[in-house]
DNA sequence: CAATTCATATTGTAACACTAATGGCACCAT
DNA sequence: ATGGTGCCATTAGTGTTACAATATGAATTG
């Protein structure tokens, strides 16, 4: 079994970085990272024994130590699990923690495919559009006047990292918001979500998209400013729904 | 500083055992919980430094190796972060995946406020609406079948184990049949709030409160088993708030 | 004030002993 | 002969210990 190499000269360094750890800083984590994308990958399905110790040290030439601690995290997020006499099985998909951001992540390494991102656009419709009510209901004065100003922004830039990197900044600013710890939880997988959707399209190539995406942005804005949940609500699920639209179209 | 005993005799064991993992298996998943309820406690505020390798080894007791996979697990986890020469230090809680099964019993163990009970709703709101509402669209003939049964039977349990039992099967059979993988993985996290609320508060004491939550219950199947996505999501809706004020009158 | 050194905590290596669970084997009862 | 029971060796994960390497904030020095 070869097994796909650790570091595809892919958008992979971007989205590592956004995944929040500087990227490959230790052995384990460089590991940790092809053991995790072989498995997303499936060159492991789910339910194989994966080789075991001698197999495994030999091919990535690391200590035993190394090793154990790259499979404990990946047994902290529900992928596998080693149990005596057995060795250490992939565990089925559904025990996967995917709202972590490195599963995730490990996700857009190996090429998404379209059912993956619709998945992820309906429960990005689930959260967000909850997130977005709550945040018309207690965003402080200041919040409401950092969105306004975040949509501004994201119309004059110029360049498709500046136009995510604000994009990113609106979302966050309303998870927080929105005042629940778990909205500000999963932001980390909007964030992937949306370097993702950057990576296959920006809406900055086209200006007519352009121009409509910062209005629909700009009045989910108005709605929390207005404190209207409901409108709020639609506005976001626009939002969502249009990204959803260009990167399917970018995909062919 | 005084450490939280690692077991207290509450729910916690339960709550383990829905968590997914055999509870306490091995020396360093001990460690583990004792580390991941004390942070989630606060016994070490965001921000801080735990105390390091030594301090720690000899208060549990345990070797370097088992102290390390521990601290590996929640460093995957997003709860802290180790860095040379500083030290380990919990991370901020935005950055925490809440969507942890651990990193939630662990909530649960230390007796969680109202705010975390709502914004537990909340997020549920968002995400089973959703779930409900695409399982009306694509639901198999036999899942819409086991939802009516299983709402039937829900009626016909006499314990409160049995009801929450019950209750559990319900939503997970939803989240399988939205197809959203994502909808699958969040139902861990709804086994252990339903688990939670059962331990605070069971309908099945009050025959009134018990016969609304059953047909509560049999209006989201009826509504995915007519695939109409609208009512299955007004349906949805109505058992999740039933069950927070449910919870909160409760807890007086 | 910048470059260097130092202290210290994490990271990595290595060799070994312990524990648990399984699959087979022998044995017994049916 | 069949089928169930319980022992036991095998095997893979778990746990211990000691030491070397590396990285980085802080103190020191030119």
């Amino acid at each position: 079994m070869t097994m796909r190499t650790a570091r595809p000269r892919t958008s992979g360094d971007l989205i590592a970085s956004i995944a929040g750890r500087v990227p490959m800083r230790n052995l384990h984590s460089q590991v940790l990272w092809q053991l995790g994308v072989a498995i997303v990958g499936g060159d492991f399905p789910e339910g194989s024994i994966l080789p075991s110790d001698a197999e495994l040290l030999q091919r990535f030439s690391v200590s035993r130590t190394v090793l154990r601690e790259a499979l404990k995290t990946l047994a902290a997020k529900g992928m596998i699990e080693a149990r005596a006499r057995i060795g250490t099985r992939v565990l089925p998909r559904a025990r996967w923690n995917l709202f972590d951001s490195d599963v995730l992540a490990w996700h857009f390494e190996t090429g998404p495919d379209e059912a993956f991102l619709r998945s992820l656009a309906e429960i990005r419709i689930g959260v967000e559009l909850e997130s977005a009510a709550l945040a018309a209901l207690r965003r402080t004065d200041e919040q409401a006047q950092a969105l306004i100003d975040c949509a501004r922004a994201m119309g004059e830039t110029t360049t498709p990292e500046d136009f995510a990197r604000t994009d990113l900044e609106f979302h966050r600013t309303i998870a927080q918001a929105s005042a629940n710890p778990f909205m500000a939880s999963i932001s980390t997988l909007v964030e992937l979500a949306l370097t993702a959707a950057f990576t296959i399209s920006s809406p900055i190539k086209d200006p007519t998209a352009m121009a409509a995406t910062v209005k629909a942005h700009t009045r989910i804005a108005q709605a929390i400013q207005a404190g209207d949940p409901e409108e709020a609500r639609v506005a976001m699920k626009a939002v969502i729904s249009e990204g959803l639209d260009r990167q399917m179209k970018a995909r062919g």
